[in-house]
DNA sequence: ATAATACTCCCTGTAAACAGGGGGTACTAC
DNA sequence: GTAGTACCCCCTGTTTACAGGGAGTATTAT
């Protein structure tokens, strides 16, 4: 009577029960494999996916070695066929953002119901796609935020001078570090104030936490 | 058979189903409450705790209306025969300092084996604490870094105008916004680089974000 | 009482950031 | 081949921040 064939990922063991208890009560799924990272999935998928192909692969975001979104990306590279639903606590705009740009096929936050799990699990295998609402709402407000847009308009040296701006380096010490005129370094930092639409150097910081430049 | 009666406190529904899995193991334990957030747990205890009293409410931090924190501050205040046990997914030292000095009686965060959440609580119902090494890890490192210590030095009036230069306003604007001269506001931002042993307005701006003054 | 702390205000400098311009090269995409 | 953009450099100012001092009052704790 086991229909499908499943492999949850998550790194937090009380919530691997929790997904393992949830699907338990469904008796067409299998759960064929649960891991605490990306990488056993991807090693078990490489071996066994031929002769036995998984269904779904539910995932959370955040794990060690091979964390969900690369998870999600690898497996609709090299195995098509097989479903990712992303299970997860946060909800920031960038990952939803990625994760629909790489073709996830759901995405349902962790606050959600059991038997919107369910849903979410039945609809993908039936080949549609799921998100919640919430979800939904995260997406369509990253994507008509300026936030994003400004954040990608970002070349790779303007990330490299905000950073060391935020790590409490003057215009002279980044313009040493970098081999590049003061001058240079002064043009950058305006750019940025412009760009982000921020004042000064606090906001130019608070830019740069958010993108995950600098550490808190 | 039921020897010991049980709360447990989660906003995350897929969690909350796996603590109730894993507790159900144990026929020694009733589950008395679900709850979503403090508050309900609150309004439990002050109906029922005194002619039926709990014996252990399992909670986890972040939680909406009443978080996990103040939920053991009113446990500990309220109901001091009742245990609390802390299961988190966020280790921050500040949120392990404030509940042992809130007087805890564990903490174990959520990758941890289910063994070791059964270990806990059987620990706690006996009369003892029980905290993870990971935690105590943490409880260590919060106590002997100064970054603590440098926080708590900071007065009231400091914090506020920390805050205010993060939010990116100049002494000038400082000054006029809390009735003191521009020379005061020149102290503080000084006497702030110096506690805080930061160089300029972006280190000031990462600890104003550590301590909460701002959002992100 | 007196020590410690928080809070307030002031001065003199120097260094850095901020504001608003300008221009030029190299590469890529259409 | 030309539009766009990433990258680099320069100039003139003004404003603000940073550095290192000093000093007084009020409150609280010992």
């Amino acid at each position: 009577m086991k229909n499908y064939r499943l492999i949850i990922a998550d790194d937090h063991k009380m919530f691997l029960d929790g997904l393992l208890s949830i699907l338990s009560s469904k008796k067409e799924y299998e759960i064929v494999l649960t891991a605490n990272n990306g990488k056993n999935v991807v090693k078990y998928l490489d071996i066994n996916n031929k002769k036995e192909p998984i269904d779904l692969v539910v995932t959370d975001v955040n794990m060690p070695d091979l964390n969900g979104i690369e998870l999600n990306k690898y497996i609709k590279d090299k195995h098509p066929k097989t479903k990712a639903l992303v299970v997860s606590m946060l909800h920031d705009s960038m990952t939803v953002q990625t994760l629909t740009k790489d073709n996830v096929d759901g995405y349902v936050p962790k606050n959600a119901e059991k038997e919107e799990l369910l849903k979410a699990i039945e609809t993908i295998l039936k080949g549609e796609k799921y998100f919640s609402q919430s979800i939904k709402d995260i997406y369509l407000k990253g994507m008509f935020s300026n936030e994003k847009a400004l954040i990608e308009s970002l070349s790779k040296r303007e990330k490299e001078v905000l950073k060391l701006i935020a790590l409490e380096h003057t215009t002279q010490e980044i313009a040493d570090k970098l081999f590049l005129s003061k001058h240079t370094i002064e043009s950058y930092r305006k750019n940025l104030i412009s760009k982000l639409e921020v004042r000064n150097l606090a906001g130019l910081t608070k830019y740069a936490i958010k993108l995950g430049l600098v550490d808190e």
